[in-house]
DNA sequence: AGTCTTATATAAGACCTTTATGCATCTGCG
DNA sequence: CGCAGATGCATAAAGGTCTTATATAAGACT
């Protein structure tokens, strides 16, 4: 599974379904690589096309309950590989991780941000 | 330039000449996949190929003068925007980082291992 | 010398991407 | 209302990077 793909079930879990161009958009790939891709995990029966109503131009796309599984399987697992790494640690060393967690969120909030204005 | 390419400009960077094979085996792609890389690394007069003397397989990669300022000008282009980055974070979240950074490298030291005991 | 292993190269094909383009639908303005 | 331009998606052609399979050359060991 192509990082891509991996990302993009995880936008349409955490934000539910969109259309084609908005998740080109999110994830930084042109229009025709997203309805490529869409295509894969549809045959995959990750995702499905749903047509809205009112617009009859674009096609929304959907995570099948398999797709939401896969996803949910996905996450616990690298879940799973850092909880065992983080076990390695000192105690100090999670206390220190912990509490600079908010910070990394707000750096990695900056860091998103400041990619989609400069282009990508 | 591709995520490959400027690893293993970085990885030359960090411990000189390597073979071919070496170097596939650091950055977890096959050898001709290298290979080819290296070919066109040389193309673009980043790195040279010089023969081992005392063991006429094997091809050294080194990198050329403009190849180490490639890899200094990146470097210092990431630190540039992660300054910039850190420099809009309060004196509290910047001393949580920097008081997490120990255990941010260990962290990161013990998931490589981990990676590379599983297969890449 | 003969055989096995190691180091690299080459070739063919798969996968994912991009640009260019076409078709259908929507929107706004005369 | 009707048509021009904009918008959403699909398809096609081509490029880049990877993989597996295989070839060639050199070292190592009996």
């Amino acid at each position: 599974m192509s990082l891509t793909s991996a990302a993009t079930l995880a936008t349409l879990d955490k934000t539910g379904p969109r259309r084609i161009t908005d998740l080109a958009v999110a994830e930084g790939v042109t229009q025709p690589a997203m309805t490529v891709l869409v295509r894969t995990l549809e045959e995959s029966g990750l995702v499905e096309r749903k047509k809205d109503p009112s617009d009859k131009r674009v096609t929304l796309v959907c995570l099948t309950e398999a797709g939401a599984s896969y996803v949910r399987t996905r996450r616990q697992a690298g879940v799973d590989a850092y909880a065992r790494l983080i076990d390695e640690l000192t105690g100090d060393e999670v206390e220190a991780l912990a509490a600079a967690l908010p910070a990394l969120l707000r750096l990695a909030e900056l860091e998103s941000r400041a990619r989609q204005e400069s282009g990508r």
